[in-house]
DNA sequence: TGAACCATGTAAACGGTTACATGATTTC
DNA sequence: GAAATCATGTAACCGTTTACATGGTTCA
């Protein structure tokens, strides 16, 4: 159900169609809310089936024509109604953290590089964030109103990738003093 | 495929059953992989056909018998393979950020009421994962060798738990000074 | 008396991923 | 010539959640 409420609310700012949305999920609430075309397709033509967003397809002559999706009354209702429901706890699903966790059976030198990459990704994350929050403090006041709430979120992601970067600066530094490959080692 | 690992790597530390296992993904690895009891006994009986993982049943006179499965040799290749993997990155569902991105369709007292009450939760979280802090730290050194990989993802979520307490504090004065609900305000 | 804990399972339904399918335009 | 971007979809499979199912013990 919470796909639905991502869709609506993205909607709810402006209007899209399908592959737009799903540049929009990766850029604005990627790090806390993930989709695939196909789910997003699914979902789009499911609330236009029961009369949630209207369509209206553009035909294009470069590209290939594209159905753009508006939220409507009905669908500010439900969006509305989904909103009523108690917040549940976040799922987190972090394989690497299941490596790290079973650290003593891989060699070291592939821990801290694997760490070294993420620690990469997760700078160029910090960075595209940190873009996306000097872009909206530049909008003239009127145009902030808008996303007063979705920046809220952003500061979120800064503020989890900001953690994520000096947790691993510290395991970086304590796995140096760690003794080396034990995944041959019996216990 | 991540559930098995996570099983595979909670028994390389001790043998255990899938009541007691489950307990073991709640206080030890549930802040970045949770599981449920159902999908437990499933992989359990998935594992043990396979022969990755040997079961002794231990009848109790006063609780319900129970089974308890030890990794043996072939699982603990099997886990070996696993952690070849690359790592991938992490995948997030936090709905309650996604209904703050559409906060300004909901009542601003709920919001900061559904804050508080998150705050509360996450503030019990970080004491809960200090107090498994401290206890390791009190143990004798042999025994904080077997767990120096799964302290590094301790020191993760009490991370995370700080980064969402600071930003939950920002988040809360920042939307003080926002204007009341909007959620009946046309746009 | 009711809730929580101990302990194990099955089955249906739902949500999400991977594979398949097409095809033009743009950029390296 | 290969890869990325734009743009939309179907279908099979797998992972996850919810509901059903049982039953004794302990604690408030």
């Amino acid at each position: 159900m919470s796909l639905r409420l991502a869709v609506l609310a993205l909607l709810d700012i402006k209007p899209a169609s399908g592959y737009g949305l799903l540049r929009r999920f990766q850029t604005s609430i990627g790090y806390f809310w993930q989709t695939t075309h196909q789910q997003l397709y699914k979902e789009l033509h499911a609330l236009h089936a029961e009369g949630l967003i209207d369509c209206k397809t553009f035909v294009q002559h470069d590209k290939p024509d594209k159905k753009v999706y508006t939220l409507n009354a009905a669908g500010l209702v439900e969006l509305q109604q989904l909103l009523q429901k108690p917040p549940q706890l976040p799922k987190i699903k972090d394989s690497f953290l299941l490596k790290l966790f079973a650290g003593r059976r891989i060699a070291k030198a592939t821990l801290i590089a694997e760490l070294n990459d993420l620690e990469q990704q997760h700078r160029a994350q910090l960075a595209g964030y940190q873009a996306i929050l000097d872009q909206y403090l530049s909008l003239p006041p009127e145009h902030q109103q808008r996303y007063l709430y979705p920046v809220q979120t952003l500061k979120w992601g800064i503020g989890l990738e900001q953690a994520w970067l000096g947790w691993a600066a510290q395991c970086l530094h304590d796995l140096a003093e760690l003794p080396d490959d034990m995944s041959a080692v019996a216990h």
